[in-house]
DNA sequence: CTGAAAGCGCTTACAG
DNA sequence: CTGAAAGCGCTTACAG
């Protein structure tokens, strides 16, 4: 059972190591006799040969890794479903490329576990799904040119892959509006943190602002992540005097919790309020009543963050921001069809 | 900003670098003066010193490194909610050992392209989840005695962890005939397919026959792990001319649909068709009515499974099953409160 | 208790 | 077009 190795394949195409290596890795570079390129590849596959990562990566200083980092602390249902999305589309690019992808939950007060895979060498390239840089980091990196690809959050000399947050929220405002509505609340998706831009907020308050729509600060209420946080938002909500006839949630997950709190309330959706989710989640549309949400376009973006990666890693790629459009699923929820 | 090596610690200390490695690695066989150790140690702190994972591996032939294997083909929305759940707890165990968690999402119809990971020698142990093994790749698998705990299927020489579908079955299909129902259908989670032994379904039958109630054949539906699925499925049921009373379905994400379909037919849950879940998704108490379902200990789950491939890596223990229990959750979708 | 030296299995200038 | 040889940065018997 003892493992194959290169010098095995050397020996029974009757060739050199070199040759095996040359053949293996770099077609274009190297000119091989064909006739040689065969007889080392059919050596290759009659011994099932398969060569060593670890002396590959020593010898070559590439890792063929990618390390994939994510926020392991809340619950953050929708960030998950999202997480699998992106991978997928991730992945769909990284296996092109023999790449393989390292996972790494981060604590948000965490020691930047990550940052010793890159310093093993372990990664050739990093992936933040919606970690934060600190500055002490965001520095290294740059410094040591280290390819990274950001989501959700945007750093000066770091590539990064967005969806259209502030468009996508004032396009789901808008539509609110042009419905007729006028009292319109806001549930965030997330406590607000200094640093964060919330764009999904801001496009809120920006539809409401550009059609002279008057804001009250009473209907902005803070949801966290899970669909508690919004049952809790929603009560809040509807303990007001003057009640919303529509509210605009910053995630589908959080909206889930919400349009609970209103059946219970006995009102009616969308006739006595109308909602508005943000994500698109599988599930979305099997809400009661199935619910009008932005669509993010997570695979896509995967693949685009992938290739920006790879781009990055193989040719030096300068880093490159990405924004991809966002798209308004209108569904009964806003309005009765 | 050259790469700081077992050298520049072993000469700032005043050692060789033998002793560095002896000090970092295995405090427990090796006597070294502790006055050694803290120069030694101090010295890997003021160098910053990380050792390089490719050096490690090819020198020791372990790579830390697991290789966590999913199946990537069908929008297998829940099956994704627990692999993330399932991780949460592998990583709790992985990081305690400095373990690293490599992706691998494969095709049902591939070319296991895992194995190459394994023959790469880029991971130590292997995780499977809901993925079958064809009898070649487990063979080979066996003969190596290459770690390898499954999920969602059992093989006789591998380690393998599950929760208690059949038993969980039964005990939602049993407190659905303890509230009086007789008339009570099944929508599964998957379509069936031969060597899948769909206890879910099974635990289904058992509870019935155990109690004398004879089953329906044509209230068996299949569901294929959507919404969608369970929406079509439901409408099927709601064709026939008895209809069920009750409807116990595979998974939430199936039941979700499943329950849309009856809303639209202007029935009532619980009233006209109570329902019970399978897995208790985050979203499963926010359905209307919220579901009654069957938990599945993902976390813990996660956690067993990785501790049970700690102990075959580490200390080459036996092969073992571990089956954890579920749980009866009961909300309104089975009886009014 | 500590060190010199071989070896892990590749890649890659450098010759020829 | 192909090969001999150095080197990647560790670990680990083996001596002492």
């Amino acid at each position: 059972m003892r493992k194959v190795t290169s010098s095995d394949v050397a020996a029974r195409a009757g060739v050199s190591r070199t040759t095996v290596s040359y053949v293996l890795n770099r077609s274009e570079r190297v000119n091989i006799s064909e006739e040689t390129r065969q007889r080392v590849l059919a050596a290759v596959d009659e011994l099932g040969y398969i060569p060593n990562a670890a002396a590959q990566m020593l010898a070559s200083q590439r890792s063929n890794g990618v390390g994939l980092v994510y926020p392991r602390s809340h619950p953050h249902l929708s960030t998950h479903i999202f997480l699998l999305s992106a991978i997928e589309g991730l992945k769909s690019v990284f296996d092109r490329y023999g790449m393989h992808l390292l996972l790494d939950a981060v604590d948000n007060n965490s020691e930047d576990a990550y940052i010793d895979l890159l310093a093993a060498q372990r990664i050739d390239g990093l992936i933040l799904i919606d970690v934060p840089l600190n500055s002490f980091v965001s520095q290294r990196l740059i410094r040591n040119a280290f390819p990274v690809v950001t989501f959700g959050y945007q750093y000066p000399q770091l590539s990064s892959i967005d969806a259209e947050n502030w468009l996508g929220a004032k396009i789901a405002v808008e539509h609110l509006l042009d419905l007729g509505h006028r009292r319109i609340a806001c549930i965030t998706n997330s406590p607000h943190f200094p640093g964060d831009p919330n764009l999904r907020l801001r496009g809120y308050h920006d539809a409401l602002q550009q059609r002279g729509v008057p804001a009250n600060p009473d209907w902005v209420v803070e949801g966290c992540y899970t669909p508690e946080s919004g049952y809790t938002a929603m009560q809040t909500l509807l303990g007001l005097a003057e009640l919303p006839t529509a509210v605009f949630v910053g995630s589908d997950v959080v909206a889930f919790g919400a349009m609970t709190a209103v059946h219970e309330r006995g009102l009616s959706i969308p006739g006595d309020i109308a909602f508005v989710g943000f994500d698109d989640v599988p599930l979305a549309r099997y809400a009661v009543p199935p619910l009008t949400t932005v669509r993010m376009p997570a695979v896509e973006m995967g693949i685009r963050a992938g290739m920006l990666l790879m781009e990055r890693v193989l040719d030096g790629a300068a880093p490159t921001h990405i924004t991809l459009p966002t798209e308004l699923i209108v569904r009964s929820s806003s309005c009765a069809t």
